[in-house]
DNA sequence: CAGTGTTATGTTATAATGTAACAATTTCCG
DNA sequence: CGGAAATTGTTACATTATAACATAACACTG
């Protein structure tokens, strides 16, 4: 089980993490926000996962940097990046993920294979269309949809149906 | 900010109350699992609160009621009713909340009013076939689809109107 | 460049949510 | 009744998150 899409072949992943950063750079930039050191290793962390991790889980990665931090340093930081958009929290995972497109207001939703971890985001998709259809015939004013849909990736599918 | 639905006119809550009792009495008497005092009352509560409760909150109930409870008794509880679609859990609230139609499989979503905390239940909607459109097109096989939609109700859309 | 207000980070403590492990009790069934 | 299985009690602990206040870095003015 461990095939992560980021892992395969296809997927250049230094260029990857690297295209993240600097399109992270841009964002800060354009709104005037100030990506720190700090905040800019935090996402650098998620985006070499490429996949969730828990607050936690980044924070014990802050500390092997030889950084002296606590919970209130790594939440700080993920609020920070949840504001500008360039991650977003996977609530049924308490954890946290880079965001693919984090230049365009989006709503997301996120596939998440419980056997290998990779997740996939989808937005603007016709999902979000039913939301609003149906979010109007109860005459309700959507602010924020969280859809995270869990299951088994392509891969991993192929795999259990070969066994 | 007082105007839970269930607490309006229109809406019986002591019997509504009861039918979600009576409907869970049968579901286990169907499936032959044991709605002991502990777990019937975790349900009831939930269906007299008509709204998520956490299981802490849940758990302070049943120290009222007179029980020694810790926080093993009420986490069982709830394993069972989810086990048995009596409930389902509000990932994004970390709570709980009685379900509608228990007697029938079905994927839900939730859509959440952050101001008077009135959740409606939604299920078998466009939605979950957009959801399975698009795993399709992943070549994803959905396990579990979590829908939470938070936003405002029409009620308190329009208190806000007002205003 | 010093002075000053603002923003960011460090630090300590604690709250909120959830489980593991084992003991005691209750229920079920022959 | 007597033993097996299920349920609940009990203790301890793990994980996730925040409050409150201290210090440090930065940004802007004059
Ligand atoms: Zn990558
Ligand atoms: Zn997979
Ligand atoms: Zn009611
Ligand atoms: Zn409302």
């Amino acid at each position: 089980m461990d095939h992560h899409l980021f892992k395969s072949p296809g997927h250049d992943h230094g260029r990857c993490v690297k295209t993240a950063m600097n399109r992270a750079e841009q964002v800060c930039q354009r709104s005037g926000s100030r990506l720190t050191t700090l905040r800019r290793r935090v996402l650098e962390l998620l985006w070499q996962n490429h996949a969730p991790l828990s607050a936690y889980e980044l924070l014990e990665l802050l500390v092997r940097d030889g950084r002296k931090a606590q919970p209130p340093t790594i939440y700080r930081s993920l609020e920070f990046l949840l504001e500008c958009g360039l991650i977003h929290r996977v609530e049924s995972l308490n954890a946290y993920i880079g965001c693919d497109q984090p230049q365009k207001e989006h709503e997301t939703g996120f596939f998440i294979c419980e056997s290998c971890g990779y997740v996939a985001e989808l937005s603007d998709s016709s999902i979000n269309l039913s939301i609003s259809k149906n979010a109007e015939l109860l005459g309700f004013r959507v602010h924020k949809p969280t859809i995270e849909i869990s299951g088994l990736c392509k891969f991993c599918t192929e795999d259990n149906d070969e066994h």
